[in-house]
DNA sequence: TTCCTTTGTCTATTTATATAGACATTTAAA
DNA sequence: TTTAAATGTCTATATAAATAGACAAAGGAA
């Protein structure tokens, strides 16, 4: 829609988002989206404070929260080498565990275990799994880990008493689908999914090891088991800049 | 996760993020979340000041950005009122027309014509449409309403030559589905679709009427007619303070 | 080596953000 | 009408962000 070339300034000076922060961000965005990629490098500090507009010393105050994260690395007399370029492509199909369709695009996978709590339920998750409201659910919270840096958060609902004892499976297993068949659930398909996005907040921020300011994908899915039931309503939220997510019809 | 009650101060003063805006934020997710539903109105300055611990001219910059996003009302003596407060539920379905699934959430539904171009398409768009590199598309751009608020731009790509007057259709016609028709595509699919979020770039703010620092859901989708052939591209941009997106496998 | 480029560090100044307090204005209720 | 509670508007001050310039230090290439 804009006529201009992307060299102009995109920065808003009146956002309420310092100038630097919206720099690192487009950077960030930019070395996801691979502009930089052939070299491996961004360019120098004066060439970006000419892209953008600005003073070099806010360029390097955006350098300075992207190599805070991890993104880039800089050196004197070097240049600012990008570390981490890659942006997970998590599907989301009616048959898609956790693991399945990421084994081949990364080389280390977890789902490490938070927390369980057994506590009656919020209504929207009560009528989610079809239960009377105020029911007990077991709640169980996990954080995924791809090759080491956190991808996502979950917070999972699980029906009692059927499954109220999932959260030992789990801890042995590492895998939610490893403890549903513990708990006797051979198969289960995705029932329904609502996806919204948000910044993050403190705990998520803390969890996902995101910079203020951060925006997370957030999920809400309910899983149902081979004759129909409701068995499952999680709430997963991801890191906006490390994934994206693949909605798929096939299966 | 957190063990402290939510009137805790959660701001972060590091971010480089201005304190209003991360309070604004908060706000318009909590007005989103039917936090103060019930009395549609917001608690006094002086109450949220001391809710977030800040002062209460910080707490004011706050509710004026609100107040010119169109989300909340002040006038003296009265308080300050809610104005909107529900957040769109778009169908996301192997199905799912603009139109069809929102008919029951809103009154007035548009999608509005932005601009048609015929030109080679990206790598990408010809990949995803399993064109020859470089092949021309029909690049048709739109506005979709609801209740006269913008909801999405859309940028659909079509192959030619044989949708190469879609536009025409969809000018006459303000739908997809009755332009398709129009071209003799009596019925079609969705194949796949790839979620992310980000903030709000220059232009999306401007069709979508948007605060600076707003969030987007980005949809990249292929569409199939019903012999398995791709036909449109779309890259839909929804502001992601008005929507949620409900994926569905029913269908 | 020498030269040039690049990042790192310092000082200084200007502008934006946030806090603090005082007081006016509007509205609804006692 | 009186009172209380709410937002609106002003001044003043402290802190953070952004700009500007100068120079040091490290790395790569001729």
């Amino acid at each position: 829609m804009s006529a201009l070339p992307k060299a102009g300034r995109v920065i808003d000076r009146k956002s309420g988002v310092a100038v630097w922060r919206q720099i690192a961000d487009e950077l960030r965005a930019a070395i996801n989206g691979g502009e930089f990629g052939g070299e491996g490098k961004l360019p120098g500090e004066m060439a970006l404070a000419e892209r953008f507009g600005v003073n070099r010393h806010t360029v390097r105050a955006a350098i300075a929260a992207l190599a805070s994260e991890g993104v880039v690395e800089a050196s004197p007399g070097r240049g600012t080498r990008i570390i981490r370029n890659m942006r997970l492509k998590v599907p989301i199909s009616r048959r898609t565990r956790f693991s399945s369709g990421l084994s081949d695009q990364a080389t280390r996978l977890e789902m490490s275990f938070v927390s369980s709590t057994l506590a009656p339920a919020a209504t929207d998750v009560c009528e989610a799994l079809n239960l009377e409201n105020g029911s007990t659910c077991l709640v169980l919270e996990t954080v995924s880990l791809v090759d080491g840096i956190p991808v996502s958060v979950g917070r999972h609902h699980f029906p009692t008493p059927r499954f109220g004892e999932i959260d030992l499976h789990f801890r042995r297993e590492r895998s939610i689908t490893k403890a549903f068949r513990a708990c006797g659930v051979e198969d289960y398909v995705r029932a329904s999914t609502e996806i919204t996005a948000r910044h993050a907040d403190e705990d998520e921020r803390r969890w996902l090891k995101l910079a203020p300011g951060a925006i997370v994908l957030e999920t809400l899915a309910v899983n149902n088991d081979l004759q129909g039931n409701a068995i499952q309503f999680s709430k997963t939220r991801f890191a906006s800049d490390r994934v994206s997510l693949r909605v798929g019809f096939e299966g």
